[in-house]
DNA sequence: TGGCCAATACTG
DNA sequence: CAGTAT
DNA sequence: GCCA
């Protein structure tokens, strides 16, 4: 049984590692399987492999790589085979079990042999799976169907890299931003921790180190010329990063991670020609490049707009810009929403008060928008709202607190006190510059008194004494209500009792279907996916629905779809163009049937009641051939609903909400099947009538109809 | 003081 | 119906 | 919790 707790989990602690592998035992695994082409760069010596995140283990048991940041060659080995250092994230996971023994089949005792390592280090591998009629990995499916999705040219050459730019010109940052994205990398605007690469004009490193950190000692990214980025681009591969690093400096203090083997210029050519073999196999035996293309281009609109957006010139505003520079951002949306403001009439349906055309000053904007009825500046979904994931915010020290406390709330029935400090949070999160005080914490919309007197203390003392207080029976609650079908009030419930262990409930308890699903695969369940593993679950779905009927088509919603760097689920919606008179009905009940056969979807949280419906919605557990279980969320909708349907399941939470609620202040309506107009309403806003449909089709259309600027997804994380 | 998104499904 | 989930 |  694994045995962490949710806190766990929460603390985990990152660092770096470099680790050795043997070539022969990678290249069959899904380890290297694109990097092929970008081995060999063009100093011949060592190759920087950008690899996407995947599953490893030290050997120790206790570590789990999350993420591979790149892999060198080292050493050839006599029987040709290849040592290679991995350099990787690792997370802490002690106080599991030990990982069932792995094999070993690798003949040198120094390197570790991975494969058995590259699988399933959370597997829980408990017994109890005859219960579970679902339950037969042994069934999986050939790991060949679920081979990588692209493996050509340098599209995702920087996959897995998380850079962060700095000390150049904006026009210069978002078009570089641009081109990293393309090729599968991430980007943030601000460094923080799983920033991988810096890349900077600035050598200076004192002042780098300022920039980044505000003075505080370490960086765990390496810092390189910019140069780097453009020799990469300009040859299709990362060339060695040696000689373009800033920092660490190679002569002094230079980390064990980041030093680069001295034994790697060993002959090259062998390196080289045992790749380009490889390479060419690789490509001669890959057809699926044009499966490939369709399939992204079906899959999401990042990837859609990425086609669109095709050379130089300016830097495009609309699409995948989540790298925003610091001080000067998105003047374009603003520009938008200040449009949008001054033309009331095209949004403002009921502006019943006749105001003169005056076009005060900006500062009038406000008060002039209060007459009118609608506070546009007070929805988040009229700003943009770009990435922020574990970027370092000034204000990081304070929302921690805060979230601390969102936390609590959220494991108490106390639903509204939980909305409140959201709305805060993510007010917060939007600001630039830290905060001085209470006083103007106070002024942010959505920070109210109580809140601001909490920030207060939190800088003025740098903890929050409220937090002290609830503690520990807060991190049972969160353990508990971290189960899935778990809420408040069971985890209340069982506490009362004296539970605090996983295993309390495990022997004491006897849970429901789905309940007992959640706690079996709790660590699994909690362990976000690469957006590669969610391509690869689609993929597997996708074929399947190929399969049942070539004019189905598939989109995946969710987080994914919004560019977050990593998934907790996977969202996948499903229609058929029904101009030819023939739709997806009964498709969800083949694809089920199909996706539980090969072993591909293990267990069910919940069946749609009409299988016959165009409108269906399932929710399931699946697994990739060794990969670790996932919860994947499989709806069908009618063709002209498509777009209603893509925002209520791309999201994020929050957005939706600020977008249906702006709706609902214009006498409209929007749910997952459209944007309804002549909607009655009654006391405290209860719907009498349904309305008309007046855009359902098309995101575009619903925004539209809304007056509100169209949010590409990755705007869409407040 | 009352609203804070909306709609649906499932379980005990 | 209350609780949970999406 | 926050806000009108």
């Amino acid at each position: 049984m694994t045995n962490i707790t949710a806190q766990r989990l929460a603390r985990r602690s990152t660092f770096y590692k470099r680790l050795r592998y043997v070539e022969s035992a990678l290249s069959d695994g899904h380890v290297l399987k694109r990097s092929h082409s970008t081995v060999v760069n063009r100093h011949e010596l060592t190759g920087t492999l950008p690899v996407k995140r995947s599953r490893y283990s030290t050997g120790d048991s206790d570590l789990v790589a999350s993420q591979v940041i790149d892999v060198k060659l080292e050493e050839v080995e006599p029987d040709n085979s290849m040592i290679v250092g991995v350099n990787v994230k690792l997370e802490d996971v002690k106080e599991r079990d030990k990982p069932r023994q792995q094999q070993i089949k690798e003949p040198d005792p120094g390197y570790q042999s991975d494969e058995s390592t590259d699988t399933l280090i959370l597997d829980p591998l408990d017994h109890e799976a005859a219960e579970n009629v679902l339950d037969s990995p042994k069934d999986r499916i050939n790991p060949a169907k679920a081979e990588p999705l692209r493996s050509q040219s340098d599209v995702g050459m920087f996959h897995g890299l998380h850079f962060h730019l700095l000390g150049m010109p904006r026009r210069r940052l978002n078009l570089l931003s641009e081109r990293i994205m393309e090729r599968d990398g991430a980007v943030s605007h601000a460094y923080s921790n799983s920033v991988t690469h810096i890349l900077s004009d600035i050598h200076d490193v004192a002042k780098l180190q300022f920039m980044l950190t505000r003075g505080k000692i370490g960086l765990n990214a390496r810092v390189l010329d910019t140069k780097w980025l453009a020799d990469a681009l300009q040859h299709g591969f990362c060339p060695d990063e040696q000689i373009y690093l800033i920092y660490p400096k190679v002569t002094a203090e230079s980390p064990e991670s980041l030093k680069t083997s001295e034994n790697t210029r060993k002959s090259p050519k062998q390196l080289r020609n045992h790749f380009i073999k490889r390479r060419k196999s690789r490509y001669e035996s890959s057809s699926d490049t044009e499966k490939d293309d369709k399939y992204r281009a079906m899959e999401s609109d990042s990837i859609e707009l990425d086609a669109s957006d095709e050379e130089d010139g300016v830097p495009e505003i609309e699409s995948k810009n989540h790298t925003i520079a610091s001080s000067t951002q998105h003047d374009d949306l603003n520009k938008i929403i200040e449009q949008v403001k001054a033309q009331p009439e095209l949004i403002d349906l009921d502006a019943s008060e006749d105001d003169g055309p005056e076009q005060k000053e900006k500062d009038d904007n406000a008060e002039m928008s209060r007459r009118r009825g609608i506070q546009y500046e007070k929805f988040l979904c009229m700003k943009s709202n770009p990435i922020m994931t574990d970027t370092v915010n000034p204000n990081e020290f304070i929302i921690e607190k805060l979230e601390e406390l969102h936390e609590f709330y959220k494991s108490t029935n106390d639903h509204w006190r939980e909305v409140g400090y959201q709305k805060a949070i993510s007010a917060i999160k939007t600001l630039q510059t830290p905060l001085r005080s209470a006083d103007e914490a106070r002024r942010i919309f959505g920070v109210g008194g109580r809140i601001a007197d909490k920030i207060g203390e939190i800088i003025n003392t740098g903890q929050l004494q409220k937090l002290k207080n609830l503690d520990s029976e807060n991190e049972v609650l969160k353990l508990f209500s971290g189960i899935y079908g778990v809420g408040p009030s069971l985890a209340r419930r069982w506490m009362s009792k004296g539970y605090t262990t996983l295993d309390d409930i495990r022997n004491n308890v006897t849970l429901p279907e789905s309940q007992r699903i959640g706690l079996k695969y709790y660590d699994e369940l909690h362990n976000r996916m690469s957006r590669e593993e969610v391509e690869q679950i689609a993929q597997v779905v996708k074929n399947e629905l190929m399969k049942i009927d070539e004019k189905l088509e598939m989109t995946i919603g969710g987080s994914y779809r919004r560019g977050l760097p990593d998934c907790g689920d996977v969202d996948l919606l499903i229609t058929r163009n029904d101009e030819d008179g023939k739709n997806h009905q009964g498709v969800m009940k083949q694809l089920l049937k199909r996706l539980v056969d090969m072993g591909f979807i293990t267990n069910h949280l919940a069946l749609p009641g009409q299988f016959e419906d165009l409108r269906t919605r399932y929710m399931g557990i699946c697994a990739l051939p060794n990969g670790l279980h996932r919860h994947i969320d499989i709806l069908t909708v009618p063709y002209n609903e498509m777009g209603a349907c893509l925002i209520a399941y791309t999201g994020n939470d929050i957005f939706n909400r600020s977008l249906r609620l702006l709706a609902s202040k214009k006498k409209l309506r929007l749910n997952q099947m459209g944007l309804f107009a002549e909607v009655l309403r009654g006391a405290s806003r209860a719907k009498i009538t349904e309305g008309n449909c007046i855009a359902s089709k098309t995101e575009e259309a619903i925004f539209e109809a809304l007056g509100v600027p169209c949010r590409p997804p990755h705007e869409r994380n407040p």
